[in-house]
DNA sequence: TGATGTGAAGCGGTTCACAGCC
DNA sequence: GGCTGTGAACCGCTTCACATCA
């Protein structure tokens, strides 16, 4: 087992390999090796195993994984077994649709506050949650208990948003504007760019057909 | 200027530095450095030269960039001057939000069809989206000439709708389905995972404080 | 002087290959 | 025999540092 600083890229592989095992366990399976993992999900077993053993020796050589003990394992190695209280600033389309996400609904996430500047949409309410005035943010979040912010204003307030956020001491922060964020020290910002994804499929297609590679 | 094979990672970058150039031309600057765009938008000076040179000589030494100029370089070299039609399936949630999305509605990516299979949504409209059957794919995406399909179905089905699109000769697929999808030579797939990146803001807050780095 | 374009160095992640264990 | 866990090799991306040019 490793002791060294986890890469990103390693605790994101465990998301998915959380969810095939969820695959193997509906199908009633009890373990599954490395190998068998890779080949069916089209992933690398060596790495696989070498991400896993970032967190200790949870296989058994010769058998593979038991996979209940793995699903346990992996969920709590991410913190899937605590909950999340989560506040979502901006309530326009984008907003809107992510409080009513089946990811926010299904997991240890809960929406349970929504923010705008918009004085037409303050005091709305979006299913059950409620629209509360950005400027309140501070107050709401700590009333509600909020640990974690989603930012889904437009691109230019973004930056302010994340400012008030964090000054509010939110820890986590997840981001759907495109725009290239400043975080401070200890706060974590995940950003989702649809522009991005958007743009490289423009790219690709763009390209004389055959000369380009694929994910 | 290379001709080696381009990376994603540079065309993704492409994208963020045309925003950060389009902020500058809307505060009327003709021209730029890449330490100050650098500075400006936490980026690093050197990658900005090196992505760029990929493509030819953009710059002029001992000044920098002419704003405009390489705006309609980048343009063009992510095929943005090209319109796209886009398809979704999946008319849930998550498919009729992006389907009004202005990421969508502001570039040049069309949403002219949504696919379903649920009897009850089929001939539905969202805004001035029709909802087609999704047995009707191959049919509606060459009638209305569709290069672009959006997958946002839930996971256990994601597989089977990009094997039908890529059928029906979709050469550019955005996924929404939190699942390892395996896609055919010569078709690009680009997945934005909301699972992954929540269980990644999860695995942040049930480290120690401090312990764990950031973004 | 000031900035680009780029070879070279550095770094981190992936893959290989095998010792060690069941 | 089968599979894990892991050092080593490999590979690709990032960063540095500087020759080159306006």
């Amino acid at each position: 087992m490793k002791v060294e600083k986890i890469s990103e890229l390693t605790t994101n592989r465990l998301s998915v390999y959380l969810r095939c095992l969820d695959e193997l366990s509906n199908e009633g399976l009890r373990t599954v090796s490395s190998r068998k993992l890779a080949t069916r999900f089209h992933l690398n077993s060596a790495q696989i195993r070498k991400d896993l053993a970032c967190f200790g020796e949870f296989g058994v050589r010769g058998v593979g994984y038991y996979i209940e003990d793995l699903r346990e394992q992996i969920s709590s190695i991410l913190g899937l077994d605590k909950n999340h209280r989560v506040g979502i600033i901006g309530a326009g389309r984008l907003g809107t649709a992510l409080s009513n996400y089946y990811g926010f609904t299904q997991t240890n996430f809960d929406v349970v506050a929504l923010f705008d500047s918009d004085a037409g949409k303050i005091g709305d309410k979006i299913g059950d949650v409620e629209v509360f005035d950005i400027k309140n943010f501070r107050k709401i979040a700590k009333r509600d208990r909020i640990d974690v912010a989603v930012i889904a204003v437009p691109a230019p307030y973004a930056q302010d948003v994340l400012d008030r956020v964090t000054k509010a001491g939110i820890k986590a922060v997840m981001n759907f504007a495109p725009a290239p964020l400043k975080v401070i020290e200890g706060v974590k910002l995940k950003s989702v760019d649809l522009t991005i994804s958007l743009e490289s499929l423009s790219y690709f297609l763009a390209q004389p057909a055959g000369s380009n590679g694929v994910d």
